[in-house]
RNA sequence: GCCGGGGUGGCGGAAUUGGCAGACGCGCUGGAUUCAGGAUCCAGUGGGAGUUAAUCCCGUGCGGGUUCAAAUCCCGCCCCCGGCACCA
């Protein structure tokens, strides 16, 4: 083969070009255009931490190609990119390098989208916009200020993580194993002002909403936020306490066992047991137990810490029998959970069956299992399933899940207690001692005390000509300029709030802003209306829970807030799984990169030789030394190569494990594609055809149309709908190889052929393009065309074409496969029976056999029953 | 502990509705080409038995069941991964 002007497959070049041509003709910019139907299609946003990840290249070559799909299926296509701008890591490079994190910021945005646009991806970058503009984030000002107005947005004390060496807050992911990550000191908890945006007003709609994602959201991840609202339903229940004249008010799931209640217990820091110890003198041994419970909060947070509690040396009054329960304060009980108190039923209860047996306190059955009797004597844990209710007054005999519901109603009746609804979630506290973030726009004044900055001066802009020490402490509260201000109320001398937005605000509403990027107020109400919601969106699965409920509950309170009429902002989410790689660890040096690994599998470090461990396969990450760069990989391949691959190893949800062989095949593909194209461009370039006169061709040559066609609606269907980009790359594998064995029984200068290549080159490159998007652009030119593939209508199957008019029949007897034939698909069971009885094969399994029964399974198979 | 997801050749993975298990790719084996290597092309490739042919048997984590028919449905168990975890 091979004409002597082949081209070689220069994908350098070829990518080049056409990544300027499409950003000179801004192919990919969209506007609002009711009269097209829209589609959505939205990444998570990266931080911008220096480079790109394999991780990125593959969330985003999912959604490009989907983009790719949605707009040659004719849809106006959003497709944006934009930067989550701040955040912690800009202070530390600062720290680090000396560098301001602005312009560490900013230059990472710029390396970054450079590498976006070296993979081709299809967005609409004029719409891009970093969260640390303050075009942005003055917006985000404005909504919080809205949400203050409306009781959305309160202060209060709350613990925060406290390095005492280096006197400052540290964020989550700056404790390591409970020490500081700088100096190694133990972080402990510290009591400090904060705001807090009130989600829990939200709790039962973003529980309930959840139905509405149903199929359309992976289960996993709506099962994640279920638990993660954590509703239950139980009582509040009052247990009056006569020595300080004053209710404790506890709450249970488990009202049924009220009259096994032996003891209660309070959270230490419940306000009822700072008033009692005070009382009996016990300030002291509640202030240690305070305290311990502050320092073991990680352990008592894992469940590790033993149960401990202080004996209040008071009692409270059991509601309905009336008894004298002993009460403690205990550090199992959480204050920020339900009432901060519990009642106890050891008998019950795995938490106060240990705190019994510890303290010796008395336990006491109520609800006994169907079928058995509990001894209390050989009971070595608590009885927590659902039984029938015993020694329970007028109560007993009841089944316990009717009894939970009838001892509340007493309870209701007599005014001791009632139903009460709780949910794990906690309001989000979203103040952070940090300087690289969105500033609160509040002000403290002495005579107005809590006041909001005026609208008309948003933004509240965050200095960026300051000093970043080497302490680690934001630079804003001993920034003068930045702190001391006015009033906006009295105009007095005030001091701004220095802290500033969790990063998650910046993410919880940019997929509504990429509808109208540049508009003065937040949004635009006539581009909200045609672009949201999302329709798809694609991101990592680590976003479960936090970004994905936070940006749930900003859709809702916006909505309230008037700008916008829509319950949920991603119609559909899609999780991609992570880029894993094998790891190589040898016992002396640790984690190996490859090309310290010997073709032995011997450490090549320093000579040690010592035989290297092929680890399982990771997500890719610096210190396992098992990471890929992206930008290697584009040198080495290009783009195209590289999507394909990532495209074809894996189904999205699923781990994708790199492999440099694997990457090899992709390459080996495209040049084979590339090849077999352009040798025979020049010949068919001025070949057109209409389909209709594709109609009667030699059997060859119609089998081929077939499978062109069959294979058309199976990538329409895997590309669009399925999300199953792997199968439909394996699909146009399979044309592609049939394609090739057809090309060596006829020859390509007959004219019916030509027009039947020229047919089948087309549909192959509109079927990969989105896939492989500039080699595709390259090829459609190469064979005579001047748009861009880019534009064209995704190919359409012609449903009579597909249709096969024979089938392979599989003959079974007794279930198991004995023969194969090939027969037309009109035949009648009867007339199939016949043939297959007649088959010497089945002839030999059905002699001197009774024939029970025939299953026959149109266009499939037949099964014979003997005995 | 609780809640999810998964376990299919040497490997990544197909099998969309209970109907030929292993599509497609990698790797491997043999051959062609080549001074050689690489690249490329051709053929083979789940395991076992078999006169290397016909053919037969086994086979989707393990054990049972339903069915003419099970990777797919049901029951029990094992293992791996993820999330939550003193939430009363």
């Amino acid at each position: 083969m091979g004409g002597v002007s082949m081209k070689r497959y220069d994908f350098s070049s070829i990518e080049v070009k056409w990544q300027k041509l499409w950003e000179e003709n801004k192919i990919f910019e969209v506007k609002t255009d009711p009269s097209k139907p829209k589609y959505y299609v939205l990444e998570m946003f990266p931080y911008p931490s220096g480079r790109i990840h394999m991780g990125h290249v593959r969330n985003y070559t999912l959604g490009d190609i989907l983009a790719r799909v949605k707009r040659m299926k004719s849809y106006n296509v959003l497709h944006p990119m934009g930067w989550d701008a701040f955040g912690l890591p800009a202070e530390n490079a600062a720290l680090k390098h000396g560098i301001h994190p602005a312009k560490w910021t900013y230059s990472n945005i710029d390396y970054m989208r450079a590498q976006l646009k070296k993979l081709g991806f299809s967005y609409d970058w004029s719409r891009e916009f970093a969260t640390c503009d303050s075009d942005y984030y003055k917006h985000e000002q404005r909504f919080f200020i809205e949400m203050y107005e409306k009781g959305l947005a309160y202060r209060k004390k709350t613990l925060v993580n406290w390095c005492p060496s280096c006197h400052t807050v540290l964020a989550n992911e700056q404790v390591e194993d409970g020490t500081c990550w700088r100096c190694g000191t133990e972080v402990t908890f510290r009591e400090m002002e904060g705001w807090f945006l009130k989600i829990t007003a939200y709790a039962e709609e973003l529980l309930e909403d959840l139905e509405k994602l149903k199929g359309h959201w992976p289960e996993k991840v709506i099962i994640m936020q279920k638990n993660w609202i954590g509703k239950s339903e139980g009582a509040e229940i009052k247990f009056p306490i006569p020595e300080i004249g004053e209710d404790l008010i506890v709450y249970t799931t488990r009202p049924d066992t009220l009259f096994g209640a032996t003891f209660v217990c309070m959270s230490p820091e419940h306000p009822l047991a700072e008033k009692i110890t005070e009382k009996k003198g016990l300030t002291e041994g509640l202030r240690t137990l305070i305290e311990k419970v502050r320092k073991e909060k990680r352990d008592i947070e894992a469940g590790l810490a033993k149960k401990e509690g202080l004996f209040l040396q008071t009692y409270a009054i059991h509601p309905l029998t009336g008894e004298k329960l002993p009460l403690f304060a205990a550090n199992f009980v959480l204050m920020e959970y339900g009432t901060g108190a519990i009642m106890c039923v050891p008998a019950h209860d795995q938490r106060d069956f240990e705190f019994a047996k510890k303290y010796n306190l008395p336990i006491k059955v109520v609800i006994t299992p169907k079928d058995k009797k509990l001894n209390l004597e050989e009971m070595n844990s608590a009885y927590e399933e659902p039984g029938i209710m015993i020694n329970s007054d007028i109560f007993t005999g009841l089944d316990s899940e009717e009894g939970k519901r009838k001892v509340t109603f007493y309870l209701e009746e007599k005014g001791l207690g009632k139903r009460k609804v709780t949910y794990r979630l906690r309001d989000w506290g979203i103040s952070r001692q940090r300087y690289w973030g969105c500033p609160i726009p509040m002000i403290y004044c002495e005579k107005c005390g809590v006041v909001p900055e005026k609208l008309e001066n948003l933004p509240v802009v965050l200095p960026l000509n300051v000093q970043i020490d080497s302490s680690g402490r934001s630079p804003l509260p001993n920034y003068s300029e930045f702190v001391n201000t006015t009033c906006p109320k009295c105009g007095s001398p005030a001091k701004r709030e220095t802290d500033t937005f969790d990063t998650f605000m910046e993410s919880s509403w940019y997929f509504a802003r990429f509808a109208c990027p540049k508009f003065p107020e937040p949004f635009n109400r006539e581009d909200i209306k045609y672009w949201l919601p999302v329709d798809q969106y694609i991101g990592g699965i680590e976003h479960a829970i936090l970004h994905l409920l936070y940006a749930r509950f900003f859709t809702k309170v916006l909505r309230d807030l008037g700008y916008f009429d829509l319950d949920e902002p991603f119609s559909n989410l899609l999780t991609q799984g992570m880029v894993i790689k094998e790891t190589y660890k040898c016992p002396v040096h640790g984690w190996l990169y490859p090309e310290e690994v010997s073709s032995e599998g011997k450490c090549l470090k320093e000579g040690c030789g010592k035989e290297v461990v092929v680890g399982k396969f990771e997500k890719m990450s610096k210190s396992k030394c098992n990471v890929v760069d992206p930008d290697e990989m584009i040198n080495k391949y290009g783009a195209d190569t590289v999507r394909l691959f990532i495209a074809f190893a894996a189904p999205p949800e699923r781990d994708l494990e790199w492999s440099n062989h694997g990457i090899e095949g992709a390459f080996r593909f495209l040049k084979r594609l590339f090849n077999l194209i352009t040798t025979h461009a020049e010949n068919l370039r001025e070949i057109s055809y209409i389909e209709e006169e594709l109609k009667s061709l030699p059997k060859n040559l119609l089998k081929l149309r077939r499978k062109l066609h069959q294979t058309i609606k199976k990538v329409s269907e895997d590309l669009e709908t399925r999300l199953h980009f792997n199968t439909a790359i394996a699909a146009i594998m399979e044309f592609l190889n049939l394609l090739e064995d057809t090309l060596k029984e006829v020859s390509v200068e007959d004219e019916k052929v030509k027009k039947v290549l020229k047919e089948c080159f087309e549909k192959v490159l509109l079927l990969i393009s989105p896939i492989c998007p500039h080699i595709s652009e390259e090829l459609w030119e190469e064979i005579g065309h001047k748009s861009f593939i880019s534009l064209e209508a995704f190919p359409k199957y012609d449903p009579e074409l597909i249709k096969e008019d024979t089938f392979i029949l599989v003959i079974q007897v007794n279930g198991k496969v004995r023969d194969q034939v090939e027969v037309s698909v009109e035949l009648s069971k009867d007339e199939i029976v016949k043939i297959a009885k007649e088959r010497p094969k089945i002839i030999k399994y059905l002699e001197g056999k009774t024939l029970k029964n025939v299953v026959f399974v149109p266009k499939k198979l037949i099964n014979f029953v003997v005995s």
